[in-house]
DNA sequence: CGGTCAATACGATACGTATCGTCTCGGCGC
DNA sequence: GCGCCGAGACGATACGTATCGTATTGACCG
């Protein structure tokens, strides 16, 4: 195809960029995206209903997008930009505040509903999960990590920490609850969370007193 | 639910129920269902596939089955009937049981696979994600609940252990791992849950000595 | 400098396919 | 015969591709 030797060309998004020219549609597509997930879900987003709202033709979605799920991971990237935490240097506040924040974003806005939509779509392309996990996972989860970290240099918890699962533990939990058993996530959901995660204490049904 | 009405309708097929006549097509759905599934998950499963495969009309499939959801949970509800538990008698061993089957449930069978794209669309029918509920998930959580119940009598666990938690608290992480995060999900993992279920201890990464 | 031009991304839209859920058909078992 | 059956035609919708003519751009030339 391109014959001339000189040309520069496929580096990622260096000067002579092609993205430079597509800068305005390129925009109003992950603006249109962004604002029909929160409209109809991830179900009922189709690319068609992107490229009409943008203002837009189909074939330009899909020059820069592989499919549906590409689109949505890059549009929500961005919006899972940072409600930055607390961090009060108190371990058990800390951990409790990041509980909440998990369960804000999986079960009180309408993002947690897009969850297992564009999982099951992000099985079936190991790359796009990876960039799902490096772009809106890793983030997000880091900012625990750091508390977590600090907790340990104060001694406050085991050197050896497994972090990760630690994590997965007290999300997954919450996602469960959301995307399957149905049953309530609320303030005490938290509380218990913390309370096995801290102190070891099997979770107990709370007393109505 | 009991409706002091006239029409009997929805308990499952009584013996005057026009399911009578529809024994074949109706068992041969299922049957056809339960194999596309495995064959090609449920993203890709298709009325008509189904009708097809089953020697059967579409319009026979829609009569009894509202969507492909319906038919995917009650084509499920067959084969997860009972691969029974071991029941050691001892709670630890019984729970890390527990916890391996869940493991393979969710990562090491296909079954595993099917949950996103199935509890996406169980989150726009809440009738059909409560009979998921009750058919599928119930019975495999009272096979743990009888496991942790007789271990409260024998006070190895407070009486007022709130086992969905505990039992959400597992199967969260592990389709946590599975659907969102593809970290490993192995032997350790089981064993890391249960002491932390059990011990109060945090999880931390295994030396390898 | 400023004008010209090939390259190419653009919006639009037509295309063929797939699947949906509805709907009519004869046919045949009860 | 009544009514459920299998078959499949039907209008919708969305897919992903292909092809228009236009608009913008950066490189080159004068």
């Amino acid at each position: 195809m391109t014959i001339s030797g000189a040309s520069k060309e496929l580096p990622p998004a260096a000067a002579g960029d092609p993205r430079r020219r597509n800068a305005r549609a390129h925009e109003a597509i992950l603006v249109a995206t962004s604002e029909l997930l929160t409209e109809v879900g991830y179900a009922r987003l189709t690319i068609e209903g992107v490229a009409a709202r943008a203002g837009v033709g189909k074939a330009t979605v899909y020059r820069w997008w592989r499919s549906k799920a590409a689109l949505a991971v890059e549009a929500m990237s961005r919006r899972f930009d940072s409600p930055l935490p607390a961090e009060t240097g108190d371990l058990r506040q800390d951990l409790l505040d990041a509980v909440r924040r998990a369960i804000d974003g999986l079960a009180r806005s309408p993002e947690g509903a897009l969850i297992p939509a564009l999982a099951a779509d992000l099985m079936r392309d190991p790359t796009l999960a990876a960039q799902f996990r490096e772009q809106i996972l890793r983030p997000r989860r880091s900012r625990v990590i750091a508390i977590l970290r600090k907790a340990i240099d104060r001694g406050e918890l085991p050197a050896n920490v497994d972090v990760d699962l630690l994590m997965d533990v007290y999300v997954g939990a919450v996602l469960y609850r959301v995307v399957v058993s149905g049953e309530p996530v609320d303030e005490s959901l938290a509380e218990q969370l913390v309370s096995l995660l801290l102190d070891g204490k099997q979770p107990v049904i709370p007393s109505v007193d």
